[in-house]
RNA sequence: GCCGAUGUAGCUCAGCUGGCUAGAGCAGCUGAUUUGUAAUCAGCAGGUCGUGGGUUCGAGUCCCUCUAUCGGCUCCA
């Protein structure tokens, strides 16, 4: 007999060799029938695997997110299946479960592709397979059996997979006429997949290594009923309509242009207007916190950047300088403020008792980046930065870093920013090369970043590979209508660049010290913000960062008068336009403003004008009914503060 | 940069297997209408079908180049 313990403690005797679904069985009949995976001892297994020892046991249905890995991953072993029937001499590679869905990575055979046209065929195929309930079935296989069968098929991504694995942890899984190498995780059988849909195919590198071979990867999602993937799809579908892309075409917030460049946007008015509303707003808070407005250019010789040692790590891959009618001098397109921000701190000696100094600057900057890779607002060639560089004493890193992490907290919650992920970027040690300056100033800033963030209390995660090449970064990541991972703030430690750029001040004790530099940018980009700002909120911004929040309608001749009047009284309250209907229709100038996103309208010339009081709709339908010009104000007052809190 | 897809009026799209002056709705303009929440009526105007080349008697449609965009990969100072 064996003893197992279940999540809420109880434990039970079963015999040897028991599997989940009979201890699910022990629980419920319907529990039986909806397990699809498990967890013992820490280990996933499967629903059907014989438990030989004592342990703890977690059950996992649909509902799980482990029972949907286990799940999305049995159903890329039935892609798998599908594409070896329509595709003979495909080589499978790997085919793991992702936050939605899954993908399979093959080398189709020579002159083969897989588009859009071929989704319909595959899915066809694999539903069939699904249908056949078959069950899947893991069993260990030895290392020369399991190189034998790859190499005589000639498979050397998986005899390259295998052969650093060791002996006596190979294992296959079986099902129906398949067979793949694979660690574990899946369902009792394909009959539990009951809709499965081809969602894109992309190329991407065996092993994420652009030097090598580019395979075919499909990807996929399936569900264990037709309604599931219809509402997921759906589900997509109204993502699409909160893209940035399309919100900012639609409000007129900002464009590109084939002439002007890919990867450079264009502002309009409108955008315009919100990116300035949303630098004031920074402003105010960096004034309160102490820092100091610079300007630099956006233009410096290329020697600036060869001391930050930019040149070296970046200078081929970039725009490339810009050259003068002088032989031999050369500027480059700033690709970040740092090195200017440097040079501005050199402009003159510190006292200890001056730091930290703090400057700010809405930098644009230019960077180079791959023509695949741009993406509407969130990646562009051209943006600009909510810049700040903070040199201070070691001493003061510490609160300097807080202090900064308070500031990116404020500007995410005012801006209605709650699911941000905090992710702590460190250097890969497998890569030394890839970063610049000592171990010894690495280890001081990756603790100081951690330090800092486990006293805020952040909830953050380490990445491991993700810094800048000059030093570590704790960074705030958002996800877009997708879901896909943006980073916006960013709060970096860098004892490099002070060192490259001889930075020092005057200590207490008369001597000569090296400063410590923090970069920073609440909102990242103002490019990069915008979109996800817009993603989130589907166009319909806090008031405060809406330039005209209502418009007011007069419908006759004599309510043009009061209607001047309300204007007047609101003028405080930001409200601006008056829009005569007496040419229109009203319903026209409604479904007008109720386009442009304007949150709120006023009616004037309902009977009750003549008692001052207007008729007042939200945008999205919500009636206010006839109030007075005071509490129009008031309402709007208490938007306003309640997402723009104040600064301390 | 790589793999796959797409590019027709300001916007959203139609245009089948190549065939008469390239269509529609919305937006715009002119006039009429005055009606409170997804659409009042009539008329007008708007396109070298992303670019360049080729095949053809004939190309929006087929082929190639370039360019931009979209989904990924790689990258991301």
């Amino acid at each position: 007999m064996i003893k197992i313990t279940l999540p809420d403690g109880t434990q039970k005797e079963f015999k040897k060799g028991t599997t989940p679904m009979d201890v699910a069985m022990s629980i419920s009949e319907g529990l039986a029938r909806a397990v699809i995976s498990a967890r013992f001892n820490n280990e996933t297994v499967e629903a059907v695997t014989p438990l030989e020892s004592d342990g703890s046991l977690v059950l996992y249905t649909w509902r799980d997110k482990e029972g949907k890995k286990a799940f999305w991953h049995s159903s890329s072993h039935i892609i798998a299946q599908a594409l070896e029937e329509l595709y003979p001499g495909v080589k499978l590679t790997i085919g793991p479960a992702i936050d939605n869905g899954f993908y399979y990575d093959v080398d189709l055979p020579e002159g083969k592709v897989i588009s859009e046209k071929d989704f319909p065929a595959i899915e066809n195929k694999a539903l069939e397979i699904a249908r056949g309930k078959h069950d899947f079935k893991m069993r260990e296989v030895s290392k020369a059996d399991a190189l034998a069968k790859y190499k005589s098929e000639g498979n050397e991504f998986k005899v390259e997979l295998i052969e650093n694995l060791n002996d006596g942890e190979i294992t296959f899984c079986d099902h129906d006429t398949f067979t793949d190498l694979c660690r574990g995780g899946h369902i009792p059988n394909t009959g539990i997949v009951k809709a499965i849909k081809i969602l894109s195919v992309a190329g991407a590198y065996w092993r994420g290594d652009e030097k090598k071979k580019q395979l075919t990867r499909v990807y996929g999602i399936s569900f264990p009923k037709q309604k599931d993937l219809t509402e997921y799809l759906e589900l997509l579908e109204e993502a699409k309509k909160r893209d940035h892309r399309k919100l900012g075409k639609e409000l007129e917030l900002f464009t590109f242009s084939q002439k002007v460049g890919q990867g450079l946007p264009l502002w309009l008015p409108k955008g315009a207007a919100l990116r300035s509303r949303l630098e004031d707003f920074l402003k105010k808070a960096q004034k309160q916190a102490g820092y100091e407005m610079v300007v630099t250019p956006h233009i410096g010789q290329k020697e600036l950047y060869v001391t930050s040692g930019h040149y070296a790590k970046y200078g081929e891959d970039s725009f490339q300088p810009i050259k003068t009618p002088k032989e031999d001098e050369e500027f480059l397109l700033k690709p970040m403020n740092c090195p200017h921000h440097c040079e501005i701190y050199n402009t003159k000696p510190f006292s200890y008792r001056e730091l930290p100094k703090r400057y700010a600057e809405f930098g644009t900057v230019y960077r180079y980046e791959q023509s695949g890779e741009l993406h509407g607002l969130t990646r562009v060639r051209g943006f600009t930065q909510d810049d700040a560089h903070i040199f201070c004493t070691p001493d003061q890193l510490d609160q300097e870093f807080k202090n900064v992490i308070d500031l990116s907290l404020y500007v995410l919650g005012s801006l209605g920013f709650e699911n941000f992920t905090a992710q702590v970027s460190v250097r890969d040690l497998d890569n030394p090369d890839k970063y610049i300056g000592s171990v010894e100033n690495w280890e001081k800033a990756e603790n100081a970043i951690i330090n800092a963030a486990k006293e805020k209390g952040l909830d953050y995660v380490i990445e491991s590979g993700e810094a800048a090449f000059y030093g570590p970064k704790l960074d705030f990541m958002v996800s877009d209508a997708l879901g896909r991972q943006w980073q916006l703030g960013t709060i970096q430690v860098d004892y490099n660049l002070p060192e490259r750029f001889d930075l020092t001040y005057k200590g207490s004790d008369n001597e000569l010290h090296r400063p410590v530099m923090i970069h920073r940018a609440p909102f990242g980009s103002m490019e990069r913000f915008i979109a996800l700002l817009l993603e989130h909120t589907g166009g319909n911004f806090p008031l405060w960062l809406i330039p005209e929040q209502a418009i007011i309608l007069p419908v006759s001749e004599k309510h043009e008068k009061y209607a001047e009047k309300v204007l007047n009284s609101l003028e405080n309250h930001e409200i601006r336009g008056l829009i005569d209907s007496r040419n229109e229709t009203i319903g026209k100038k409604i479904r007008e403003a109720e386009m442009s996103k304007i949150p709120f309208m006023l009616i004037v010339g309902d009977q009750e004008a003549e008692n001052k009081s207007l008729s007042i709709r939200r945008h999205g339908g919500e009636d206010l009914g006839s109030i007075s010009v005071e509490a129009f104000a008031e309402i709007i007052n208490k938007e306003i503060n309640s997402t723009l809190k104040s600064f301390k």
